[in-house]
RNA sequence: GGGACGUUAGCUCAGUAGGUAGAGCAGCGGACUUUUAAUCCGUUGGUCGUCGGUUCGAUCCCGAUACGUCCCA
């Protein structure tokens, strides 16, 4: 491939420095400050304060944009923290270090150390003593008005997205944030974080397609986890009552702006709860979040307004399918009847669906969308849900709700099912689904209906999706905007 | 899987009722010791995503294809 000029110049710029004995990439410099550190010590001290200013102040980062005149200039410079501007004056550096700097280009990185003061028009600024060349860039950054706007570009070079685009940088030190502000909430409330397997000889604990992948060694085939569910309680029966792990899940399923083929799910587990404590639990958990984010409950998603002000409203999925609709139970309950009503609405659904599965078609393309508020949609049809505890009340329903925010499912729960035959029974069920066609129905684990049988505490469990948990508490239209590197195409050479 | 739209210089974008392309920024040369999208003068840079068709001639029209975005399933 044919090199680009500018390449060509700055690979030579390299050559150059190296003859004239400056190590384009020298190691070991220390580094004392950062921009944000500086500009909260000292941006908001009048210009005149900073005559009293003794000391040296030092800063690595890299040139952003260089705004010269001759015998000075003014760098931006940017490090993790933020910007902060370098000055140089021919007068005061040493020759050698202002013909360094002569040298130098926007996407270098830099030293810089010196006094600290404000230019003629306020702006807080290192005067360079002292200059070095840190590492030397031989490609041209994105323009520096419009930064880097092409979202192919920026997914699949997401460090030029970090350097050209802060808002994209915000994104990503929020959802670290996000993060850690879980653990904290989670390790309060005495959760153990533990780590399962992501390797699986049968992908449960979830409806969905699994990856599919092959131990050498072994000679056995493994699937990359679709959720840690059963390992998770597994070790509740274990004994450890109150656990939780934040990992990656894998579903081989299509992408789009609220699915990717890999995703982070917290789930966690809290022996003798119910699903019903979890609702408490979540709301709290999510309020602890949005304070600490925003100092209250208040956000706004693509435009909708969002309180998160406890209690959200709880509402069975079939109370909330008649409502939307306008229907009434003994048609939601009648095989054929509620199949002639969901045709009606002009939503697919498979000859011989059970009532339970019409009901959530119904309820997927007809209520969820306008789920805006948060809101708890509680008791799901046993047929949907092979690992839910049954109602006391209507053993047809589960003891088990989804969150909905912003017409998204952000987390799944409910208390377990923890009687080994009943177990056995859901997934017999499932595995004539499975021969039925549906490829997505659960397997037969009898591993796990044999810890079942020593005997599970009382158990209720949640997932929650964190990437659109990130999603909504950043504002973000796409879940590619808060993953670092979403799953795109293969792009030819 | 279906539909719409996009792909032109390193980046952000124009453009051609079909005659092989422009701007700003970046780059290069020059001037300038408090600028901040610095300014001023000069200037380099393109297989117009890829393949094929129509045509004397295609970046433009047609078809296919790759990648992406959005919407739908």
């Amino acid at each position: 491939m044919e090199e680009s000029e500018l390449l060509k110049i700055r690979r030579e710029k390299v050559a150059e420095l190296a003859a004239r004995g400056i190590d384009p990439y020298p190691n070991g410099i220390r580094v004392g400050d950062t921009a944000a550190s500086l500009n909260e010590r000292f941006g908001s001290l009048d210009k005149d304060a900073f005559t009293g200013i003794e000391g040296t102040f030092s800063l690595g980062g890299r040139i952003m944009a260089i705004r010269d005149f001759g015998k000075g200039a003014f760098v931006s410079l940017q490090d993790r923290t933020g910007r902060i501007q370098g000055f140089i004056r021919r007068d005061g550096v040493d020759p050698e270090a202002f013909e360094l700097f002569k040298s130098l280009d926007v996407g270098d990185i830099v030293f810089l150390s010196g006094r600290i003061m404000k230019s003629r028009t306020g702006e807080l600024t290192i005067e360079a003593k002292e200059l070095r060349l840190l590492a030397k860039s031989v490609r041209p950054l994105p323009e520096k008005w419009h930064g880097l706007t092409d979202v192919e570009t920026r997914y699949r070079q997401r460090h030029l997205d970090l350097i050209a685009n802060p808002s994209s940088r915000e994104v990503f030190l929020k959802r670290s944030r996000i993060i850690r502000l879980i653990r904290r909430f989670m390790d309060e409330h005495d959760f153990l974080e533990v780590e399962t397997p992501m390797m699986q000889p049968r992908a449960g604990g979830a409806v969905a397609r699994p990856f599919k992948t092959f131990h050498n060694a072994l000679g056995m085939d493994l699937f990359l986890r679709i959720a840690p569910e059963l390992y998770l309680k597994r070790l509740v029966t274990g004994g450890l009552e109150r656990v939780y792990e934040i990992n990656r899940n894998f579903r081989n399923e299509g992408v789009s702006t609220f699915h990717n083929p890999e995703f982070t799910m917290m789930e966690f587990y809290q022996a003798y709860a119910t699903f019903e404590d979890l609702m408490d639990f979540t709301e709290e958990l999510f309020v602890f979040i949005a304070v600490e984010l925003f100092g209250g409950s208040r956000f706004t998603y693509q435009g909708l307004e969002v309180d998160m002000n406890p209690p959200w409203r709880r509402v069975r999925v079939r109370d909330a399918v008649m409502e939307t609709c306008g229907v009434d139970r003994e048609t939601l309950e009648d095989p054929s009847r509620a199949a002639a009503f969901a045709r009606s609405l002009g939503v697919e659904i498979k000859e011989g669906d059970p009532p339970g599965k019409i009901l959530m078609a119904v309820f997927e393309e007809k209520v969820e969308a306008s789920l805006i508020q948060p809101t708890f949609v509680t008791h799901y049809p046993v047929e949907v849900s092979p690992l839910s505890r049954r109602n006391n009340d209507e053993p047809s329903l589960v003891d088990r709700f989804e969150l909905y925010i912003c017409g998204k499912e952000i987390a799944n729960a409910f208390s377990e099912l923890n009687d080994p035959a009943d177990q056995r029974d859901r997934f017999l069920q499932q595995l004539r689904e499975r021969e039925a066609g549906d490829e997505e129905a659960h397997e037969m684990d009898d591993d796990y209906i044999r810890v079942l049988e020593y005997g599970m505490p009382p158990t209720a469990g949640e997932g929650i999706g964190i990437d659109r948990l990130v999603m909504l508490f950043t504002d973000s239209a796409s879940i590619r905007d808060v993953i670092l590197y979403p799953q795109m195409r293969q792009k030819d050479a």
